[in-house]
Parts: structure tokens; sequence; C-alpha cells
DNA sequence: TTGTACGCGTTATCAA
DNA sequence: TTGATAACGCGTACAA
């Protein structure tokens, strides 16, 4: 049950500590003789250095921290697994953590990874204060971030074209000649959110149709928020016939609310969702939703932190993910 | 961007590294003066401890390693989500690595987590061999375990009641007076599966129905799968009217399946699936399931990993985890 | 009540 | 090519 150490291979091949190191990590000088014995005390005793130690002098530990909001949410084990399968590559380990986008937990959270010195931080969906974030970031080293704008040296933002997802769903009404369309806003205002808004309000203003805070309503962004918001909408606007939701999971709640309202999906409404989340296209009917590639930029995103921990004076430029319009059952398309 | 030791609160409060130690850990006498004085100084500097230096002596890390075999198979992220939430209370970060089913992947990621000192392991579905199992074992401190049995004094093993949740299914069945039913069954030939079959079929056996081999059609563990293996199966026993599914997600290959066949679920066909994943309430129809209390799964393995940390010497007993059927609108229900 | 000295397991530096 | 010694940052006996 006691471990073993770089001491016991040591002793067993007869060699000082510092030879067996050297044997290990095939630095240095060393003789092809002695490196062998060395390893065959190492196969022999199942060594494995501790990785602790070697953090304590390398001031390295092969760990970084992923804060996302709620694992449930099935939006983010796509991105995890990006993340975590380029860790895996670089014999890396994940610390995943959730923030139930709470800024004191969040902030909580990325405390206790900085004390685990973690060698990086990857942030999904951020939702603490600017001036609490550059000033963590002050204090640590490199960290990228979604959907946030910021030029703190140590922070490297990915963004998701959100303002032409959001275009792309309105362009798609106007195209389809509806002429009252509403959007189902989220109640937690994230960047995310605010451009989602901007971009769809805008293509609508553009197009001449009614964009004003009577087509929108907000609630949780889960399916239940949506089916709530749908109900609450369509009581209001009863003429609607496009909904955007602010994500997919809205948007299975408005397909689920229609249903239980009677009304038909698409022939009355068309519905559109964000981030084209697995699910979308296993329902009945299928979602029509902005798709955007969530296991690359997990991938992206932690293939970027390692850039930025071999180059730590390199000031990376920000990453840009598109998106696109995928058309599925639950949008009408006759013209 | 230099870390700040405890050496920097030492100078700062003008004291000894020690008692800064013994300040913040308010363990030993100290005079509450110099104590204000040392937490002032911490909180200037905004000061937390290395856990890495920490861990070095204390051999423990406050981390956890959890393996699942895929972060995108819904049920895993709900279990996570219980790991990780009674992880956090006791203030442990969480270590979240993909194995997909490989035995190779998956010992591979074990030594990792050994390397890197975790308290303990939750293995989730593992798929290693017994004897690797029990070797990786006998050089490490506490594991959980899922669905596997062992009496190896470093496991712990949390066991689901996949016998009588196969055993329900089959005994809805009968008392719907089915007369043809089957099963879809996975490729990945795990403890659970094969626990899930034995229940199915000794249940069928024991009420008359056929349960050879011809009613079984073999498939992925996954949406799609399931698909091909609903296909399959329908082509050889068309006259089946009930399919167990060896877990949700073949459950919905097989609905779509169905689907796509223009066959009606429940009316000409029942179908129920495997472990309530939040999905089986959302598709249409919603998906009759057994379920289990995947939440519970994650947060029990964590309080027992927790407890055989604060008691080494202490032989705990399995945990067994309970089932139910949970009736939904994919299996007709007329007696 | 406070400080000194040692050790945790490893790598880096320098001398042999 | 190898080995002794000093870090890394902290906790813990033991001494003061």
């Amino acid at each position: 049950m006691k471990r073993i150490t770089i001491e016991d291979v040591a002793q067993a091949a007869d060699v000082s500590r510092q030879t067996v190191s050297r044997a290990i990590n095939d630095k240095g000088e060393i003789s092809q003789e002695t490196k062998d014995r060395v390893m065959q005390a190492v196969r022999e005793l199942g060594y494995r250095p501790n990785r602790l130690a070697q953090s304590m002098v390398t001031q390295r530990t092969y760990t970084v921290g992923l804060t996302i909001p709620d694992i449930l949410n099935p939006f983010f084990p796509e991105v995890a697994r990006g993340v975590q399968d380029v860790a895996r590559d670089h014999d890396y380990n994940v610390f995943l953590c959730n923030t139930d986008d709470n800024p004191e937990v969040e902030i909580d959270v990325l405390r206790s990874l900085a004390a685990q010195r973690v060698d990086g931080i990857i942030a999904l969906g951020s939702c603490i204060a600017d001036e609490t974030l550059t000033d963590f970031a002050d204090t640590y080293r490199p960290i990228v971030i979604t959907n946030r704008f910021t030029n703190h040296p140590h922070i490297n933002p990915l963004i998701v074209d959100n303002i032409r997802g959001a275009t792309l769903a309105a362009e798609h009404f106007v195209q389809q000649q509806h002429t009252a369309v509403g959007m189902l806003a989220s109640d937690n205002v994230s960047f995310s959110f605010l451009r989602r808004v901007q971009g769809f309000r805008d293509a609508l203003a553009l197009h001449g149709l009614p964009y004003d805070d009577s087509i929108m309503e907000g609630g949780k962004p889960t399916i239940s928020g949506g089916y709530g918001a749908m109900r609450r909408l369509l009581t209001r606007q009863p003429y609607i016939t496009g909904i955007f939701a602010y994500n997919d999971l809205m948007a299975l709640g408005a397909l689920r609310a229609c249903h239980d309202m009677g009304i038909n999906v698409p022939e009355d409404i068309s519905i559109i969702g964000f981030d084209d989340i697995h699910l979308t296209s296993i329902v009945t009917p299928s979602l029509t939703s902005i798709h955007v590639d969530k296991y690359a930029i997990g991938a992206n995103a932690m293939t970027r932190l390692l850039a930025m921990l071999d180059q730590p004076d390199t000031i990376f430029p920000q990453q840009e993910m598109p998106v696109e319009l995928v058309l599925r059952e639950s949008t009408r398309t006759q013209f």
C-alpha cells in the first residue's frame, strides 16, 4: 500500500534518484546500459512519478479547469468532450465544474482551481462581472473564455457568431413571408443572449417587421422555461406564426406547448432553436436550429489554451466560430 | 504574476510562516490579536494556500477521479452532477474522464489519475478485466465502482438492481397479455447488460413466453444502434408486439424505426427503455422506462468515497439502488 | 504563544 | 556519464 517513489527505483537499480529521473524523462546524457537497467526497475516496481511532486518543481500540473453553467444542459457535454479529447492527447487531466450561472459560485470555483494550480482555465458561459474577471486574470495565467470580449493579455476570447445566427433565423422568417414573429428570451442575461436578441431585432427592423418588446417573452433557458414562455406569448400574441427561441431547450418547450395547445408545427407556427444540440434531430417534429460546432468549440478552446501555455508572451487573436441554419421539420418552407 | 506564498504573508504580518499556517487552519494556540493581523494580510494579498504543496505533506489532494464511458451519453451527466455537487460541498474537485468503453483507455486513465494522486476514484461502467481492476486496486486506495461485484477491500460496489428492472419490464408485457416480445441488446457486453438480459429472459421463461436467441437483436447502445437493431428484429420477427431495449437510447432508436416503418407506438408495438433519462419524457410518444435515480447514484458514490477516506480500515457493504417502472405513452395499457 | 527544522517526491544545478 | 544538494510551498513535531 505504500507508494513507491523514485527513491525505491533508485535503490533497486542501484543508482541515484537523479539518474532515475534522467532515464524516465530521457533528457540529459545517460548511458544506454544504465537507462535500460533503470527502466527495468521502473517496470518491475510499477513506478509512476508523483505528478504533485513534479508540479512543485516544474510549476506545471498538467491539469486544466473547465467551468460550465450546468452539465445537465446537453450543450455543454458536447463542448466538454472536445476539451477532454484534446486534453487527453496532451496528457492533461480536466477538472469539470458547474457554476449554475451563479457569479458567486463561479468566482469561488475559479479561485479553487487557481489554488489547485491548474495550468489554465476554460470558462464557458462565464457570468462574473468584468472587473471580477480581470482581477482574477491579473493573478492567473491563461484563460480561454467564450462569448465575452476583453483585451486582457491572459484571456483569449472564443466567440460564437450569435448575431449572424439570429440574423439567419430572422431572414428565414422574412423569406418565408411571415409577418408576425416572436422570440423566447432567456431570463439569464448572458452575453450570448444579448447578441441573439440584438441580431434578431435588427434583422426584423431591417425588413420592416415588428420587433418591439411585445414580441418577446422571457423564461428560464430550459425546456420548461420555454414551455411557459411560449404559452404566455401565444396568449398575448395569438397571430404570431414564427418563433425564434434563445436556445434549443426553450424551442423544445415551445414545441411541447404547441402540442398541448393543439397548434400544429410547422403548419400553424414555425419554430427555430439555437445551438443545434443532438436532441434537435431526435424529437418529432425535428427542430430547425442554428448550428454551432460544439465539439470544435471545446477542441479549439483547449488547443488555444495549450498554445498560450507554450508561448506565454504571445497575444493571440480572438477566435470566431461560424454558425449555420439547419432546416428541419419545425419550419415550413414554401417559397 | 508571481504567486504569493505563505512566506509573503508572513513577512507582511511580521510573523513566521508557521504562525500564518496556524492562523489559516485555525488549529493550535494563537493569540486572537496576531491571528487578526495575519488574516488581514491574507486578505490584502489575496493569498490562497497552494493545494499542491499542502497535498505533498498531508497526502490529501482534495481531488477525486470520475471515469465514465462517454459524457455524450445523457445518462452520465446526471450521475456526474450528483458526484460533483457532493464533492463541492466537501471542497473537492473532480477530474472527469471518458473511457469510451475501451479497457485500454480505461486503465490508462486510471493510472493517470493515480499518478495525479487523487484521493479516490469513482468508476462508472468500468469495463476492464477483473484482474486488471484488482491489481490496480491493490496499489490504490478507495474506489467506488458500479454494477460490478468484488470483495476487494479497497473497492466498494454500487449496484443498480438491473435484474429487477428487466423483470418489471417482462412482467408488464405479461400482464398486458403480449405473447411475443423481443429485446434490443447491446453490443457492449457490460455487467449491467448481462443482468438485464438475464432478468428479462428468466421472467419470460417463468411465464411461458419465448425467450430464446431469436427474440434478441444486438446493436450499439445508442440511438442509431437501436434504430438498426429494431429494423432487423422486426424483419425477422414481424409478430412481436413488445420491445424491451437495453437502454433508453436504443429505445429511442426503436421508436424512430417504428415511425419510419409506419408502425404505431403503442398501438402496434409497446416499447420499454431503461435508465429513464431526461429525454424519455420529452419525445413523442414519451417513453416508458425503468427509472433509476441517477443523481442519487452519483451523490451516494461520492458520499461513500468520502466515508471510505475517513475510515480507511472499515469495510463498507455494497450499496443497492432500487428501480421502478414508469409508464408513459410508448406502452399500451388495457388491462 | 511563537519560531526552527525537517520532510513530502520530484527536477534543476553544479560538481565530480 | 553520474551523484550530491538545493529548491518548490506547505504542515508538523519540537524547541524556545
